[in-house]
RNA sequence: GUCCCGUUCGUCUAGCCAGGCCUAGGACACCGGGUUUUCAUCCCGGCAACAGGGGUUCGAAUCCCCUACGGGAUGCCA
């Protein structure tokens, strides 16, 4: 283990946004990069919204994203405990440290930091009444991204509540202190609060961390101004569980908000981000959010992916459609997967795709109907396809087979090719004008159901 | 209002720190063509950017200044 140690510190919301999911993935890829530790502090000081399925969200998504933390719920560590709720005494004791030293007041039962200067007085536009003021000495932030950044703060702050309870930048400072975190990586809406911050670490004689302030990550255009917010479409890791994302593709696409490794690599092992990350070559301008980019990056990860793992991640996705039972023969699974990996974008459109390989009960898609039918009696058609396939019998049902059929089919009515009946015939056993491979697909589907379904076309 | 951060194709970005190798590279999207009897795949091609203005310099996307625009902060939210 290096000296490094840098934490995610979410408060949980009850959603992962994948603005905290990037912030959590470059903490934890810089913790990972350089051998160090990656903490995971749960900031629960907001009683009134912290509930344990807010929690769970947040633990699952992490889980899900491959995000292990070194130290934090569930695994323990030195440093506990990792949820701000339960270090009530840390907290008692820090204040008493700045109390001792002059460093705070109250007023209206709550507990003020005095920043350190010449007091005034001023009206304040934003406020819009007259405020105590603080001439401090500017303060430097030692931004790895930014450089250093300077900011001074001009009022003095809460940090602990009238009722009793520690606010977001107290806790943030005595924690980072407590737990020995050598670097701080954490959104650029967090970049003005710094001075604060760094008020505090001074306070306390405490040296401030290296700091990162990642740039934001707003709104796809098409969806408005601003920063990406939890009701913007693609902004919940929810959504990519639910729509069945491949988490390794996630997580790659994430990565590339902001980071990338210098060269054009886009599709990378987790193993060749881990060592090509560094803080220093992210992106200093914020990201816009683009749902095509993500998509595209899954399907890349799709296409890769060996069959059997494909099937792995597709099996969910038809059961919970009701398309397979829970035990369905993996090895029929795969002979139909292998024909719809190379054409799909999408786990999530599966079972429109593919549906008609397990139930009789698949949707007619009503245009590819039409275009059909305009091409001739179908049920002419079908009846004739019906009895030249007839003639393969069950131990020879494949493509080979069927293309030899098709071919007889063809020089029996005098055409040179058989495809005059290659549309019509997917149409009857699948409802659809489109899909995988002609031949394979009757092949995997079977003699009795493309019979079947032939022979129901042909009596229509 | 004030303070802070930012600004290269529609989008993500390379290049900027160490100025010439940039007629600015890649990817997504889009458009066109092709392959595939189907097709969402695949292949080929195309479109398209240094925010604007001043400087410094023999030379600036790269350095400096100003303006504009975008974002953030300014909470007894985090």
């Amino acid at each position: 283990m290096s000296e490094v140690r840098v934490r995610f510190a979410p408060s949980p919301t009850g959603f992962f946004h994948i603005g905290s999911a990037r912030t959590a993935l470059f903490n934890w890829l810089y913790a990972r990069h350089t051998n160090g530790t990656f903490v995971l502090r749960i900031e629960d000081t907001d009683a009134a919204r912290n509930t344990e399925e807010a929690l769970e969200v947040l633990l699952k998504g992490m889980r899900w994203l491959g995000l292990d933390w070194d130290e934090g719920p569930e695994v323990g560590g030195d440093y506990g405990p990792y949820f701000q709720s339960q270090r009530g005494d840390i907290y008692q004791e820090h204040l008493e440290k700045l109390r001792a030293a002059g460093r705070t007041y109250e007023q209206d039962g709550a507990v003020f930091f005095k920043l350190d200067g010449e007091r005034y007085t001023e009206f304040d536009e934003y406020l819009g009444k007259e405020v105590e003021k603080v001439r401090t000495a500017p303060v430097e932030i030692d931004d790895a991204i930014r450089g250093t950044v300077v900011r001074s703060e001009d009022r003095d702050f809460v940090i602990f509540r009238s009722d009793g309870s520690p606010t977001f930048h107290f806790v943030n400072v005595v924690d980072d202190i407590a737990m020995k975190i050598t670097h701080v990586i954490r959104g650029e809406d967090h970049l003005s609060n710094t001075s604060k911050h760094v008020e505090l670490f001074k306070a306390f004689g405490a040296r401030p961390p290296q700091f990162a302030h990642l740039p934001l990550i707003l709104k796809d255009p098409r969806m408005g101004k601003g920063k990406m917010s939890k009701r913007d479409r693609g902004s919940l890791i929810e959504e990519y569980q639910d729509r069945h994302y491949l988490p390794a593709a996630v997580r790659n696409a994430i990565a590339l908000l902001g980071w990338n490794p210098g060269d054009n690599r886009e599709i990378m092992e987790i193993g060749e981000i881990i060592a090509a990350f560094d803080i220093k070559d992210i992106q200093k301008g914020a990201a816009r959010f683009d749902e095509d980019k993500m998509a595209h990056v899954n399907f890349q990860y799709l296409k890769a992916l060996p069959v059997e793992t494909y099937a792995w991640f597709a099996r969910p996705v038809l059961t919970e459609k009701g398309l397979i039972p829970e035990n369905y023969s993996e090895d029929h699974l795969q002979r139909v997967l292998a024909l719809c990996q190379e054409k799909i974008t999408s786990l999530e459109a599966l079972p429109e795709f593919c549906g008609y390989f397990f139930t009789d009960d698949y949707t007619v898609d009503e245009k590819a109907r039409n275009k059909v039918f305009k091409k001739g009696d179908p049920a002419e058609l079908a009846g004739q396809v019906k009895e030249a396939l007839e003639g393969v019998p069950v131990e020879n049902w494949s493509a080979e087979s069927l293309e030899a059929a098709f071919n007889s089919l063809a020089v029996a009515h005098g055409q040179e090719k058989p495809f005059k009946w290659w549309p019509l015939t997917r149409f009857a056993v699948s409802g659809l004008s489109s899909g995988p491979d002609f031949l394979p697909m009757l092949e995997v589907l079977g003699r009795k159901t493309v019979l079947r379904r032939l022979g129901k076309l042909s009596q229509a």
